[in-house]
RNA sequence: GUGGAAUUAGCUCAGUCGGUUAGAGCAUCAGGUUGUGGUUCUGAGGGUCGUGGGUUCGAUUCCCAUAUUCCACCCCA
């Protein structure tokens, strides 16, 4: 037997219903303020992820699914959406253009990981990223249209916020910390001396417990923003408390993409295990200068939506459209005929065996039919169909030629 | 990429200190005097015990390899 690929999975009957309700959900609420729906290709030229998602990432470093294709050309399977957003944006001169852009896309990404609960090679992601606004204001709506997509679904979360500075107070910094990192020798783990030299934020990161009291007393970059940044900041802090968006601050948030600056944030769920990152996201105002365009400012996020498939409240199912079979063979030519009419603005499912009354109405039951309509011996004598409700439990007996006129 | 656990019916799991017909619940299907469901009773079908090797008279059970899933790292959505 063939099966899928590791960490790659189907995505069929319920779960699917939960996949394109959460689709519809977040796409609704995404039209509502104001974003519209970009498709981009799944695989893009190699150099579009080493640019923008940076070289040091995990990501770019061994994650990808790269390969040379037969035109001799480096592409990749994209191993998430922003990237590839900005492209379009530029290749298209909509930073040309001026004004502001807004999209929302969602789609699988590609990540050759080892797969566990919640982390697969092919997921899928819901992302918005916004285009030209450079008011704080917008890094709220963010949040603010996180928060009301998970609202929505019936999923609770923690809100975990940072800033990470610009480039006039994220350089000097970047400095100060790696002066600590120094400081602290051979004391701490391995992964941290590679990320002095790699990422040197990353380390306040760290799961290490050790390195964790060590960095107690690491510089925080909260305390070093610039002007700029601390006013947007605590500006971003007073319109999440004025709508009432509960969050937390934590210093060592990092985001594990490169070009994110200034605002980030994260929403973490405690009911999904290790991999508990829901959504993620924050400014990346010089993403788009990165990628030959011109200096834009820009905010987004991506929710990973495998993350969230079991925490998804779906609504209530209610009985929808007919379930039509035949208690004779010979029943069964006027019942395909009453679908036909039925399927015109209802559901309408034929069992086509023969069964008995009984078996039907199960059948019906099964598939969650409202009515369940049959046609039988008395019913071809009468030249007409047996229709009951299944929730009124009423039961009528209608003339083929009324059914759906 | 590192360390560990698991894999038996469609699903959730028992079980065999290596022995001949491998079990349960749920689900499916069929019946309960001839046409009334989701909430009853009875019965039936369904498994080369993840895959490939090895040891053995004999392996679902022991050993090795491999695949997949899960957990902890790592990382991130």
């Amino acid at each position: 037997m063939i099966q899928s690929l590791r960490g790659m999975n189907d995505i069929l009957s319920e779960d699917y219903e939960r996949f394109e309700y959460f689709i519809t959900t977040a796409s609704t609420i995404a039209k509502r303020y104001g974003f519209h729906y970009i498709e981009t290709p799944l695989l893009e030229e190699t150099a579009l992820f080493k640019r923008s998602v940076g070289e040091s990432s995990d990501i770019v470093g061994k994650e990808m699914y790269q390969f040379i294709d037969k035109g001799d050309n480096d592409v990749c399977l994209r191993p998430e959406g922003t990237a590839g957003v900005v492209r379009a944006f530029v290749q298209h001169k909509l930073d040309k253009k001026g004004g502001i852009h807004r999209f929302y896309y969602h789609g699988a990404m590609f990540r050759y990981e080892r797969p566990q609960k919640g982390r697969l090679r092919q997921f899928h992601q819901f992302g918005v990223e916004s285009f030209g606004v450079d008011s704080v204001y917008e890094d709220a709506l963010m949040i603010m249209m996180v928060a009301d997509i998970l609202k929505a679904l019936g999923i609770g979360y923690r809100l975990k916020l940072n800033s990470l500075g610009d480039q006039n107070c994220m350089p000097s910094y970047r400095e100060k910390l790696i002066a600590f990192i120094e400081s602290c020798g051979d004391t701490i783990c391995g992964d941290c001396q590679r990320r002095k030299s790699t990422n040197p934020i990353r380390v306040l990161d760290c799961k290490n417990e050790a390195c964790q009291a060590l960095y107690a007393n690491a510089p925080k970059l909260i305390n070093h923003l610039c002007e700029g940044c601390q006013s947007d900041f605590d500006t971003l802090k007073t319109i999440l408390d004025q709508h009432n968006i509960g969050y937390e601050i934590d210093t060592h948030l990092v985001r594990g993409l490169d070009y994110y600056s200034k605002t980030a944030f994260e929403f973490v769920s405690d009911n999904i295990g290790s991999q508990s990152a829901i959504a993620g996201g924050g400014r990346y105002d010089r993403l788009i200068e990165f990628l030959d365009g011109k200096p834009t400012p820009a905010v987004g996020f991506a929710l990973g939506i495998e993350r969230l498939m079991e925490l998804i409240v779906m609504p209530e199912t209610v009985r929808d459209g007919y379930y039509l079979g035949a208690m004779d063979a010979v029943a069964i030519k006027p019942i395909l005929l009453c679908a036909e009419k039925a399927r015109r603005s209802e559901k309408a499912v034929v069992e086509y065996e023969p069964r008995s009354l009984k078996a039907h109405l199960k059948g019906a039951d099964r598939i969650n039919a409202r009515y369940c309509a049959v046609i039988g011996e008395n019913e071809l004598a009468q030249n007409s169909i047996w229709v009951k409700d299944l929730v009124e439990k009423t039961e009528s007996l209608i003339p083929l030629n009324d059914f759906f006129v």
